[in-house]
DNA sequence: TGTCAACTTGACAATTTCATAACATCTGCG
DNA sequence: CGCAGATGTTATGAAATTGTCAAGTTGACA
């Protein structure tokens, strides 16, 4: 799924946004004013950004303007405070791709972002690598990294990883890991599939104890929360 | 999820498939006999068919013969009492798309259902997500929400609620949710039924102890009205 | 052959979920 | 109103599920 950037300075306003975004399963990042939306924006290229016009410290025209300069070409949605058409010609010129004006329905947004989305084409792009905190996992050459340390996945973690990630949060039963991963050729027991799973967790969780990413669903299977 | 037709006249087959795909969380309809399941099929429009040959009133091979002759097109899968080459081609001649001979593992039967239904599309079919309130319910990543606040639901608590939710409004017996939910394998008492949607009033409900969505129908059972 | 890593399995512990009973409350009806 | 049956509510022990660890198996490779 697509990473989202959204940048709003008013608190309660970004979190209703972040969690509506996360629990539409997509990657969120947030920030609270300009200056920190701009660097946020260079350093965790998202696919998209929600960004507020009103800002502190940086107004979200100077955070549009300043990343088009550089070449940043992510489609960027606005936020405007008024249905102020000045606004909207001003932000549409200075490269942002759409814009919505306050009060605006959570549900508008969501589409309008999807359809960015879409036009863009960056949900479609699968990612070979995946990242979790300092963690780097790299599909295509079987590698995962620690910071610069080699962390030593085999080829059972690495597969089952990479189905619960292709399946964005969807629960997967352990029989049908089994299907996947194992094939139809091999029988292990479903509490193989528990096995990996800690194994997984001791690599990859901050603490494996409360995972965070690889979550259990009870009398279910597993999901994977990015 | 996706929704699954299964017919077989086999009773006990029958009950030990519709248990197990409920179980992995599909709807499931069923038929006896080949006459039903036609006209289910095309009454329920359902995303995929599981079809035994030897069927009595009609066979699979006259069931799926009509139904593409009529322009549907979800993905049929026979299943065939012998290891009979003849059955083989007959049923794919007639536009089935895959075929499983008796005896199968349920696993395999699983892992082809799943295989079709990719194929088919019908599983990219987004989220199926309920609101109520401030409260939403994402029936595919068994995950619920209050806000950014996550609620603790059980299995169980899924499959009643969602169940009721797809009746939409229509009052289903305790008889039927145990049925539908439980299966045939347990036999749990009616009140078990009334202890699990006190369960749920009590976290969906804003007022518990005024339901507005999980109505009792005195001496009959509940409905769920949005 | 010996070694080693990957994988699987089983046993036990920890946790979660479930079914039931017991008691409280409500509904419909005479 | 008062009754009987139905439903709401809560606590609790049992059962099911999952976490964890250690030991066994397999296959690759030197």
């Amino acid at each position: 799924m697509s990473r989202i950037l959204i940048v709003e300075d008013e608190a309660a306003l970004l979190r209703a946004l972040v969690d509506n975004f996360r629990f539409e399963s997509y990657e969120v990042i947030e920030a609270a004013d300009g200056e920190t939306g701009y660097q946020k924006a260079r350093e965790n290229s998202p696919d998209l950004m929600i960004l507020d016009i009103m800002l502190p410290r940086m107004s979200g025209y100077d955070v549009c303007r300043r990343l088009r300069a550089e070449g940043v070409q992510i489609p960027i949605l606005m936020l405007t405070a008024r249905g102020d058409e000045s606004d909207r010609v001003i932000g549409l010129d200075l490269g942002a791709d759409d814009y919505v004006t306050k009060p605006f329905s959570v549900r508008e947004l969501s589409a309008r972002v999807r359809a960015l989305l879409r036009r863009s084409g960056a949900s479609v792009t699968q990612a070979d690598e995946l990242r979790i905190g300092d963690v780097r996992i790299d599909f295509r050459t079987y590698e995962a990294r620690r910071g610069g340390e080699l962390l030593d996945f085999t080829r059972k973690e690495f597969q089952l990883l990479r189905l619960l990630v292709s399946r964005q949060g969807s629960v997967v039963t352990r029989d049908a890991l089994l299907d996947e991963v194992w094939g139809q050729e091999s029988y292990p027991t479903t509490r193989t599939v528990d096995t990996h799973i800690a194994n997984l967790r001791a690599k990859i969780e901050p603490d494996p104890k409360r995972p965070q990413h690889l979550i259990t669903v009870h009398g279910v299977g597993y999901r994977w929360v990015p």
